[in-house]
DNA sequence: ACAATTTTTTAGCTTTGTCTAAATTTATTT
DNA sequence: AAATAAATTTAGACAAAGCTAAAAAATTGT
């Protein structure tokens, strides 16, 4: 990630992240009022903010015109979801946290700066691809493999692939997982789908078992086979 | 501990733990200037802090009188050491940092808010009892064992202890102590010192050895059989 | 095309934590 | 007991990050 050479408050970082999670959502420039909404402050603030990124160029900013990370500005993104991804694998893994309870504190800890720190971490959690939820990890440079994952509501007949996310990531929901030896680095393959209601068969670990569109609408497959 | 109701800035939990350091140097009432010098901040920057501890009960405060803390203050100091010395633990004994690079890193740790991830980090690493420079480590009310710990160079001939901490924690002192078989929760007898130049015969886990004055001079050891 | 609505920016104010320079209080010397 | 020195506080400013209310620009509807 090469690090960067000039200090950045909490705050800014955590707009940097903002406006890189809503970029990838649309791609085109992020609108003021998107950055107001996702960090919970006004529109007049995040102007202002936004000038000041702007100063630092990690943004690209004109008036009116919204707003686009500058490659600066996404490695800076990068490496803050980085530590931040990495921090939730630590507490799932080593601390016994559940996938729910992690990204409070992960939004806190991402922020610590430390170099060696996050290096060592990395190590300590044996070099993980992955987040708890199934989000690729960026690498010290800022690559990751663009997981192409797919909801098995989404998936055609016959696909295969590792269990790599949720998208409800509720305790109800993660309870129902468990219950049944659903969890995240499991393969499955789609055997049918009911036209009737979309529910599909899947053939797990332990065998094949049926789950409900629901269900199928809230889980993320790996494809392994794409690009 | 009890946590704390209030909300409580990173600069606010580093005063208050300032504060609780330097009264344990000298337990009178903590003076500006010295709170300044700890702080790398102005005197009159200190003054306005106290105000606003004052304010919120956590430090007892007499224009021109000096600083001391409330039982409230006592509470938030310990806490916030109790997390600083837990942090180090999992430093060396998890990320293998050696002793003397945690204290910057812990010191941002320290501030991360979640009752739960301290508990779990506690009980992760073991519930143990002194961080890595032989520091006693408070539990969540705020209790610790006063580690009675003396230098070897002040303690009588035929004393027995734990190692428990040291005085220089250069990384050549460090290195020393590896090379020599010396090692945090080794335990210790003091066989005989030297009038001549104070050099003290110890026995080790590898027999007895000789240090010289400097050496037991910067070695605290635990005394086992004292309260 | 132009009025109405929405989005974005500006202006001005607030809080936190810092600073410098000046004033005040306490401590130390003669 | 002053006079001097040191420690402490006050006054006034500043940067960061937020807010509200008002102005300006862009978009939408008719
Ligand atoms: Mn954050
Ligand atoms: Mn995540
Ligand atoms: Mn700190
Ligand atoms: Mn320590």
């Amino acid at each position: 990630m090469l690090l960067y050479y000039f200090e950045m408050t909490l705050s800014e970082e955590d707009y940097i992240k903002a406006i890189y999670h809503l970029s990838q959502i649309d791609s085109k420039s992020v609108a003021t009022n998107a950055i107001a909404e996702q960090m919970k402050t006004k529109p007049s603030s995040v102007t202002d903010m936004v000038k000041k990124l702007s100063e630092k160029s990690l943004v690209k900013y004109k008036k009116y015109q919204g707003v686009s990370l500058s490659e600066k500005g996404r490695l800076v993104a990068l490496s803050i979801i980085r530590k931040h991804r990495l921090w939730e694998v630590f507490l799932v893994d080593k601390l016994n946290f559940s996938w729910d309870e992690v990204h409070e504190v992960a939004e806190q800890l991402e922020h610590i700066k430390s170099d060696a720190l996050i290096d060592k971490l990395d190590a300590h959690l044996g070099f993980p691809k992955v987040d708890p939820h199934g989000d690729p990890i960026p690498n010290k440079e800022g690559f990751f493999t663009k997981s192409v994952k797919k909801l098995i509501s989404e998936l055609p007949v016959l696909s295969e692939g590792v269990c790599v996310g949720v998208n409800d990531s509720s305790v109800t929901f993660l309870k129902f997982l468990d219950k049944n030896n659903i969890a995240l680095g499991d393969t499955f393959k789609i055997l049918d789908r009911e036209e009737f209601d979309g529910s599909v068969t899947i053939l797990t670990r332990v065998g094949a078992i049926r789950i409900s569109e629901q269900i199928a609408s809230n889980l993320f497959l790996e494809i392994v086979d794409e690009e």
